[in-house]
RNA sequence: CGGGGUGUGGCUCAGUUUGGUAGAGCGCUUGGUUCGGGACCAAGAGGCCGGAAGUUCAAAUCUUCUCACUCCGACCA
């Protein structure tokens, strides 16, 4: 291929809006091209990434005997309706009539097409397990894209979809389907990948991991122990406490005067955060009811255990006179208001503790959980933190880091082929719902992990495996005959040994042949100059800089497919 | 959905406060000189200033409405 006729433009501007590097890169470097909010057109350089790597997946799923097959990306309203989430799922979907007034949606994920491609088929236990998997277009309309390729409202996806009869064979599927990621990522040129555990949201299901690249500008927060091999996304990170015990103490009530924060109550009792009992509000969505949450003052409600404590959806509290709420000196000791409440195991044995005495302008001291608020349930629902307890080797050693998830794996159970009816005959004749699990993948969020992970100030470098071309042939100065030649001999080469080449023979300078070759990022570069020619050498360097070396000109044919193929 | 911000040649942006003939740099075209890290000189092409309505002798600039994009939050297989 020659750079000349590329399709796309470089630009050495940075677009303001990018925040993330490798979505301004992306852009500079002619990759892809914006459409609309979250929605961009590929060039031919990030297309032959998304292809190398789908092309990676591809060959690890037919490893663990995955069938490539291919769902619609518009299906009719029905399918969704049989599973249920037609009506669960918001407005992240995106839906549509067709002439005729029938309703039809886009995919979003396709566990629904997926049951519908072998509901009939798979009657009988002897045709388990399978897996089926595709790698196509997700259209999803997110209420807030970001960061390039980071998250988008349509992306490729590689989703798969096994089917087994016992949980013990999904397990052990699931296992071979964890150890099929970590090698596309090690093979994707991000081997520092890491599993987390992760909360199953809208799929559905009961464990589920995700993978995940460490970066600060990843969207989700990771919780790590530094000392053994506990990993979670934060949403579903366990949080343990040590007992608050200060102590015994008498439940005293003190005038607080105007301090409502918890930072104001303990500035003005002189205790720190860790000794006061906090209370956060929140109201469920269906019926705007209260919900309060009463844990230790240093620490933040995870509002995704919550959810799952609850079952339901909620939002934070808009607290009125109505409400009978004394916000800012709320606390669990004759409290009279209507409202659920709830109690972080983090007060469970907590001794002399400050909290709020339901009345404007008024604490407790010395509030001791057995004594003055006997009898109670507590519930995890605290987030992890930074130096926190690890719920597995129980020493301080937890760390709290940025990650993007660049896939996922669920063990989904029966809902889906309960819920649209698909069922098997078992060896002793009995009907049976087949249980099921999901594995995906974004390819182009993959892709821009990888450039985020791998890249400099001039440009991505992209890892060997899923570089858009093997060899970056610069030919400087093709008005010189003699080096114009040579270069074109050299290249002729290369393409007729099926080398992937990219030749840049424009008569532009040295700058602005280097600066576009940065920009591709492709692994190894060949230079050829009236320069190098004058002492009869080619030069070839290294994008990550690992190398820069001349080689004879009569050598450098053989030395580039060497390069390229070690 | 809530709160900010921004829309001006292909790109990055000035100009808007205080209304008065539409600007710069990059890129593009042509000619010339250069040439190993985004060269230089000269000559060009290219924009009804996101859209609509209004105020005014006069609107990129003021008013109202609207659309799009973006950031923070909510949401998120």
């Amino acid at each position: 291929m020659k750079l000349e006729k590329l399709v796309g433009d470089r630009f050495k501007e940075r677009p303001s809006e990018c925040l993330v590097d490798s979505h301004a890169l992306m852009l500079r470097g002619g990759y892809m091209k914006f459409v609309a909010s979250g929605i961009f057109s590929q060039y031919m350089p990030l297309r032959r990434v998304c292809r190398k790597i789908e092309q990676i997946i591809r060959e690890e799923m037919d490893r663990i005997d995955g069938q490539e097959v291919l769902f619609p990306v518009v299906m009719p309203a029905s399918i969704w309706q049989e599973s249920g989430r037609y009506s669960s799922i918001g407005a992240e979907m995106f839906r549509f009539k067709d002439r005729n007034g029938a309703d039809l949606v886009l995919g979003m994920t396709h566990e629904e097409a997926a049951v519908q491609l072998v509901r009939e088929y798979a009657n009988t236990y002897n045709k388990y397990p399978f897996m089926i998997y595709q790698i196509q277009t997700k259209e999803r309309d997110e209420a807030r894209p970001r960061g390039g390729l980071i998250r988008v409202r349509e992306f490729t996806m590689k989703d798969g979809y096994s089917f087994h009869t016992s949980q013990e064979d999904l397990e052990q599927y699931y296992e071979k389907c964890h150890k099929a990621y970590e090698r596309i990522y090690a093979r994707a040129g991000v081997p520092e990948v890491i599993s987390v555990k992760s909360d199953s949201g809208m799929m559905g299901g009961s464990v589920s991991h995700e993978f995940m690249l460490l970066t600060p500008i990843g969207e989700d927060s990771i919780v790590i122990c530094k000392e053994c091999d506990y990993r979670s996304n934060m949403e579903a990170a366990d949080s343990i406490t040590e007992v608050s015990d200060y102590g015994d103490a008498p439940l005293t009530k003190v005038n607080t005067g105007d301090a409502h924060t918890i930072e104001e109550v303990c500035a003005a009792l002189k205790a720190e955060p860790k000794q006061s009992c906090k209370a956060v509000m929140y109201q469920k969505n269906a019926d705007d009811s209260f919900v309060i949450i009463f844990l230790r003052g240093d620490l933040d409600v995870n509002e995704t255990k919550l959810t799952n404590l609850l079952g339901c959806d909620v939002h934070p509290a808009a607290v009125d006179e109505n409400s009978g709420i004394a916000a800012g000196c709320t606390g669990p000791v004759n409290f009279t208001a209507k409202a659920t409440l709830l109690f972080d195991s983090s007060l469970k044995g907590g001794k002399n503790l400050i909290c709020g005495a339901n009345e404007d302008g008024y604490h407790y001291t010395g509030l001791t959980m057995e004594r003055d608020v006997p009898g109670v349930e507590y519930h995890d629902l605290a987030k992890a933190t930074e130096g926190g307890i690890c719920p597995v080797c129980g020493k301080h050693t937890l760390s709290v880091s940025r990650g993007v998830e660049v896939g996922n794996i669920f063990m989904l159970g029966t809902k889906y082929t309960k819920a649209m009816g698909m069922q098997y005959t078992d060896a002793n004749g009995e009907l049976q719902y087949p249980i099921m699990g999901c594995y995906g993948i974004g390819v182009g969020r993959l892709a821009a992990s990888v450039c985020e992970a791998h890249h400099d100030e001039f440009g991505p470098i992209w890892p060997k495996s899923i570089a858009p071309w093997q060899v970056h042939l610069c030919c400087l100065r093709a008005d010189d005959e003699e080096t114009h030649a040579y270069a074109n001999e050299l290249y002729n080469k290369l393409e007729d040994a099926g080398i992937e080449v990219l030749y840049d023979d424009r008569n532009v300078s040295a700058g602005i042949m280097f600066s576009d070759a940065d920009l591709l990022g492709i692994p190894l570069r060949v230079i050829v100059s009236p320069r190098n020619m004058k002492e009869g050498a080619v030069e070839l360097a290294a994008r990550d800089k690992s190398f820069r070396d001349k080689v004879p000109v009569g050598d450098a044919f053989e030395q580039i497919v060497k390069k390229v193929k070690e």
